[in-house]
DNA sequence: GTAACTGTACTAACACATATAGTACAGTTG
DNA sequence: CAACTGTACTATATGTGTTAGTACAGTTAC
């Protein structure tokens, strides 16, 4: 389920974008399915819908889903290909983290069992 | 060589701080070193003098320097334990952003080589 | 003692991003 | 036509970060 924290450093439009992506990635929307629409989606996170727009309009910048004036805003095509070649960053986000660590003398084992469990609890 | 970004999303008062604590663990400032002052730091730094205290009195809030008015600012005595143990929480970061490439179906081995890699460069 | 430094503690102002509120318009659907 | 959709504005409020300036008390070296 989506949801939003509103006390949380980032913003609630990035939280959105993240949020809908999360939810293409795990299947709880597929690709071609109808969004719900800004207005309601606005009363569901109890923001203003502003916010929505922004979030949604991002989304559809970067080609993840597409709006169509009248009809609404749909899961794109090849959506799950293209979140996963922009995730593919975060790989550098977890290499910095990594380093940080590695120089503070914290051992290679406890991050790598980090990631190991990370990925057993799939 | 300590430096900020501007542009950043993230705050000076806080690159400030990582950066200070980036020298204490690499070994640049040792424990017991006198830090540049408050008025020197922001000159060299190009901020407001406000802005390198704001880093300067948290630094001192959890234990990693010493500020004594009228002599200047100080490595504290275990200050890279300290460090060193506030740093572990960063290894649940790492967990968060592999529990996601984990979730798109990114392989667990690209994870892991990047983690690697950071070692390795250390 | 004085001058030059130190940290500390304020107030005020400004910039910027975020979020909210409200309105309007055009396209789509039943 | 009625009820929905996305889109596009303006205006406002809010919070955070940053800058600017001033002031005061403690320390150090001459």
């Amino acid at each position: 389920m989506l949801v939003v924290d509103k006390m949380s450093r980032t913003p609630i439009y990035e939280q959105i974008e993240e949020g809908i992506k999360r939810e293409i990635i795990t299947g709880i929307l597929k690709e071609r399915d109808q969004l719900p629409s800004i207005r309601e989606l606005s009363v569901i996170l109890s923001t203003n819908p502003n916010t929505v727009q922004k979030a949604f309009m991002e989304l559809d910048r970067i080609g993840i889903i597409v709006s169509t004036p009248g009809r609404g805003c749909f899961v794109a095509e090849n959506a799950v290909e293209k979140i996963r070649e922009g995730l593919k960053s975060k790989i550098s986000e977890i290499k910095e983290l990594a380093k940080t660590l590695a120089n503070a003398g914290i051992e290679e084992k406890a991050v790598l069992e980090a990631v190991k469990s990370a990925y057993k609890a799939k």
